[in-house]
DNA sequence: GCATCGGGAGAACGATCGTTCTCCCGACCG
DNA sequence: CGGTCGGGAGAACGATCGTTCTCCCGATGC
């Protein structure tokens, strides 16, 4: 296994147990049992727990962000839909097994408080949220302030989602986006 | 310094300690520290450090249920105010200094993988907070769908004022809120 | 005054954590 | 073929965790 192969198999690894147990839970020796790779080989791709988490957190915010405009994209009728995407891609998500949850608003819940790099990524990709949602309501001629609805409504739908094991929030969220985007026009 | 004030003090000290710094990472010596309630007293208060947590949420699930109901009876102008009320109750909640998010979200995230009774005290605290908005959609003769819609906008506004560290997702809910509610009318 | 007992301070214990070190094997180079 | 070196398995280390135990003090009852 090359340098390359065992990094994408800890984040793979990492991503999946940090989503399970959450990350203080997962120690590096069962990251080491779970993924293959040896703790001299782990700790010369990441020096520490610390970057790790980060590393996790940072290929988890580029894949959304990847995911959520390749579903935005996928329609081409306009930002009507493009905005109304977002919440089926969210349907798609909350429909994965063992969903559990944004993994933002879930580290940190756990970490957000004392590790002040986890509160940024967290911010980060919440703002990304936004901005794509802004995108869209820029392009309808609608408010600013719609964009920080819709994604009140994404952010609570994953909450809900995670918390009753339900799928169905992202079908309540988009009805409801629906709503307010019409009467913002 | 009798039993039940030293129930009271580690009770509001653990809560305090936990919003801060989340549950693994507040030792119970950190909280004997902080609440000048010794290690003795603290076990016999409460066997377990599960059992702390358990009952920092139970008392903070009813003293949440308490507010937004008494919250919603101030303003005794029907259920449409009673509705939006709540937003103004975050809002309130929201700009409280230290304000980190909500407590069942944030312990959801590090815990709800790994322990069931958090798990379920988290999915209790949230149909109660959906239930308040139902029993405000029954009486305006609303779908239930809507209560479930002002829970998503309720839930999301707690997230991102904890994340982004702004009051002003409370204002932004509320205002989304007025427009489903009226929409459904 | 003396015995009893609850409680405080904090040491002690076993487990587990993140991190490093030791030992050893197998591949490659001359 | 002999030597070097990267990497694997896992022991070791110091810190910290949840929990229990020891020791001692002060109040209370007779």
């Amino acid at each position: 296994m090359d340098a390359e192969a065992a990094e994408l198999k800890v984040l793979d690894t990492a991503e999946r147990l940090f989503d399970e147990r959450g990350v203080q839970a997962v120690g590096m020796d069962a990251l080491r049992t779970a993924s293959g790779v040896s703790l001299k080989r782990l700790y010369q791709l990441f020096p520490s727990k610390d970057v790790l988490v980060e590393a996790v957190l940072r290929r988890r915010d580029g894949a959304v962000r990847e995911a959520l405009a390749a579903h935005g994209a996928r329609v081409a009728d306009g930002p009507y839909e493009r905005a109304l995407a977002a919440f089926d891609w969210l349907a798609d998500w909350f429909a994965e097994p063992d969903f559990r949850g944004c993994a933002f608003i879930n580290t940190f819940g756990e970490l957000g408080g004392v590790a002040p790099n986890v509160a940024g990524l967290a911010r980060d990709h919440k703002e990304a949220l936004r901005a794509y949602f802004a995108a869209q309501t820029d392009a309808l001629g609608a408010p600013p302030a719609l964009a920080d609805q819709l994604a009140l409504l994404a952010n609570g739908a994953m909450v809900v989602a995670g918390i009753t094991g339900s799928p169905e929030p992202a079908a309540q969220a988009k009805a409801a986006a629906r709503v307010l985007i019409d009467a913002a026009r």
